[in-house]
DNA sequence: TTGACAGGTGACCAAATGGTCACATAACTT
DNA sequence: AAGTTATGTGACCATTTGGTCACCTGTCAA
């Protein structure tokens, strides 16, 4: 499996979209705390994580018991600018096309 | 199921972004041309082209026999814009740090 | 009109996925 | 030291997914 597919299939699920949305608002937070805003056990939480810790969309650190976790949007930003960005950019000649268009209206 | 959900979900498969691929260098292809470039059956091929219509990203016209299919970017641009964007965007705060410390070097 | 050609349907299958639980370990607290 | 707290592991299960195939329908061409 690629980078971008890992990535990619780590964001297909919305319980993990939900998760990075929690640690964009505010990072470092632990397993458990992370569980409390899940409408699951703790035990698919932590295998959520693990799918965005391997994407590299989430990294850990460990402090005495417990685990600390961070956003890393490094990722995201490869695959929007490897991929996606290729779909959503306004195509040059397009504008091109208005441009003249407006041009012969007036 | 979400729209959004049914975008990321379409996506997190790598034929299906091939596919993606394929039509955006060239529209309006039949299946059976589609089929050709991807190693698996017809059958597979229609499967994740149904996925992508069902997605929107995929618009489908009839002609005769043929079925002609069409790329469609607009959910692409809709969750990069609902959701990637926030995570790609540049935070100005940053950037505003980064020149304070730029400037009390100088 | 008789093939050949493009595509659709539903059954089927193996593997991956999303989730649970019992149990274990390590680290704090008192 | 004993209890509590935070997390890890592996087994297990139901459902979904990715793919094939046999068979069918509709359309074009000779």
């Amino acid at each position: 499996m690629t980078d971008d597919d890992r990535v990619f299939k780590a964001l297909a699920d919305p319980s993990r979209r939900f998760l990075l949305d929690l640690l964009f608002a505010r990072d470092g937070r632990t397993l458990t705390e992370l569980e409390s805003e899940l409408e699951m056990t703790r035990f698919g939480v932590a295998k959520h994580l693990r799918v965005l810790e391997e994407a590299g969309l989430v990294v850990v650190r460990r402090s005495g018991r417990e685990k600390l976790h961070y956003l890393n949007s490094v990722p995201i930003r490869q695959i929007h600018d490897r991929w996606i960005d290729k779909f959503t950019e306004q195509h040059i000649t397009a504008l091109i096309d208005l441009k003249r268009t407006l041009e012969e209206e007036s």
